[in-house]
DNA sequence: GTGAAAGCGCTAACAC
DNA sequence: GTGTTAGCGCTTTCAC
């Protein structure tokens, strides 16, 4: 591959020269640069990119770490972390951790071998202090979707899990439902802990008393929502809904409730969180709680470069909102046949 | 953070002992080598990889190129492209086309500027051009998921699409169906093409004639599924059967058949490909065949890396197999509550 | 407007 | 065993 030097030398000028043209700097007559352009195009010359890095400091890269690709919602705030990274010129290395707290360390690791210019941390929980650390170290770091401890200041991006959840309930009581079952994601993450805080404030609120058995954990797995649904039904089987902390999860819980031989919403109705793309394709579709998974990942980046670029950071911690969306496994109960009111899909 | 002067300094050593000492080649007494690798780890000392790439002409890194990540079949085969990566000490730097040629280009360049060590195409289609370009220029090369035409030789990792399709044909006919219609994915794409005709061999060798208006078309997505199967339902409503070319359209194809009130299997049987893992959450479960996705990605990886290393190739295209896997969504036609057999889920 | 030279952090020949 | 030196490909002073 032609280096800086093969392109100078076709040329008849100095590496400086044609390093100042090609970077689009001043200081250079316009015929000589025609010419070095020229060159460059013909001998698909293209800087190393390495060698830039080593006296730039910088690498134009993003480190990206987030649990696993496998699940959708995972993959959505990807996509979004994905295109604002390439429209901001960032080029993305995606490490995945599988929950695994040694290779959450070992990614990292590599990320900073890699001088990352910043790191993106799309992790639920654990390692606080890794983040704490490269962040000390003088990384710009953006956490999405968890806070922080953390006074001098991670930027963090947020989801208002706590009042999409209370939307939910109230949704889901509004249709008439009272004995309402929870599953939940899993417990150690804050989020899954404003959602079960939701379910239990708004179910107090309405005097209603929120029984141990009405609330399973499901792990954010479709496997899990089948089996904590199982459980659900065979130990109360008399509720009347059900609030699936994630969609994923969600599947599987439909899964279960029709082995049992029971409709959706008809015997029991149920709600999702996420609104992830296949939320809209269930049978019946499903009413959920929409995060903006894409834009999630979207700010994160654009924060992220904000940080890299020193530019003024308008907030410390972006609370993004969530959002109802009424679908098909919840009705009014005594009218099964007309759902309270639906809404298209998404997208 | 510290360079490898720094520790050198610190040892009172030079730099190429401490180089020596912390690459674990020989040449540096044990007495140094315990020294430096303590005041390393002491100073949470970390070569600059683009230094060490600049003199090394290596990167460790894998360049993917993938056309999107919400399909839940490219999702797992990055998940075994990723996971082996990181086994094979490799990173990731992953790109996505969004079916976008100039960005696919465009992702390209950058790649080949960061001076991947190799390159992992897992796009289906669209700039072969590209492919050799980049080929001939030295670049090791695996293809996933398709074949190209390059006497030289780019390495593929392809998959049995026609025995696979051939299978689920033969088990639909093995259940009793005879009026099968057929959801494609994008007809541009080889796989695509060899679903297709496996259905039409199939349904020929039968002496079944294939109507042109028993095929649809359906982009690979839900929404596509969705309105494929709604124009089946209306043009060819004596339908038994369908196979849809992806399980990611099947969910759409599914909704489509409920919400004309049709039942699955007893109305209409379905049979989908991949076997992502939604396939087996769906209500019924989804009858499908099964891509090793996971095992492509990994596959391809591992051949990229073979080739990176200059290590014998055992082949310079690898087939991998695919396989029915039979759940609940088609049955005996007749004995609707009996379907034929029954497989559990794969995980 | 252009060229010479230094240096980014590292590895590898080669002396000693 | 260890240190000295050159050089990977680039950008950037600083002379001219």
């Amino acid at each position: 591959m032609a280096r800086l030097e093969d392109i100078a030398r076709a040329c008849g000028v100095s590496k400086a020269t044609a390093s100042l043209a090609l970077n689009g700097k001043p200081g250079v007559s316009a015929e000589t640069r025609r010419l070095v352009l020229e060159v460059a195009k013909k001998l698909n010359y293209r800087p190393h990119a390495p060698a830039r890095s080593l006296v730039l400091h910088r690498t134009d890269t993003l480190g990206v770490i987030v649990p696993d690709l496998s699940s959708p919602f995972y993959a959505e705030v990807v996509r979004g972390v994905e295109d604002e990274a390439v429209q901001q010129g960032f080029f993305l290395v995606l490490t995945t951790t599988l929950g695994n707290p040694e290779r959450e360390e070992f990614c990292l690791r590599l990320l900073r071998e890699r001088r990352a210019d910043g790191i993106l941390f799309v992790t639920p929980r654990g390692n606080e202090h890794l983040i704490r650390e490269i962040h000390a170290e003088g990384f710009p770091v953006v956490v999405v979707d968890r806070e922080i401890q953390c006074e001098d200041g991670v930027v963090e991006v947020i989801v208002d899990n706590y009042g999409g959840a209370v939307q939910a309930m109230h949704h889901l009581l509004a249709c008439g439902y009272r004995r309402i079952g929870f599953i939940n994601g899993i417990p150690e993450i804050q989020a899954s802990q404003e959602r079960l805080r939701a379910y239990r404030d708004v179910l107090s609120s309405q005097g209603i008393r929120v029984r141990r058995s009405w609330v399973e954990v499901g792990w954010f797995l479709p496997e899990g929502g089948y089996q904590a649904m199982t459980r659900l039904l065979r130990v109360s089987p008399r509720l009347d809904a059900v609030f699936v902390a994630c969609d994923w999860m969600a599947l599987g819980a439909m899964r279960a409730i029709r082995e049992k031989g029971l409709r959706i919403p008809e015997d029991i109705a149920v709600v999702g969180f996420d609104d992830v793309p296949l939320a809209a394709q269930t049978d019946p579709p499903l009413t959920t709680v929409r995060q903006p998974m894409v834009e999630m990942g979207r700010m994160g980046v654009r924060l992220l470069v904000q940080l890299i670029r020193k530019e003024q950071i308008s907030q410390k911690k972006v609370l993004l909102p969530t959002e109802l969306v009424v679908r098909g496994t919840t009705a009014h109960v005594g009218s099964p046949e007309s759902p309270c009111f639906r809404q298209g899909n998404h997208g």
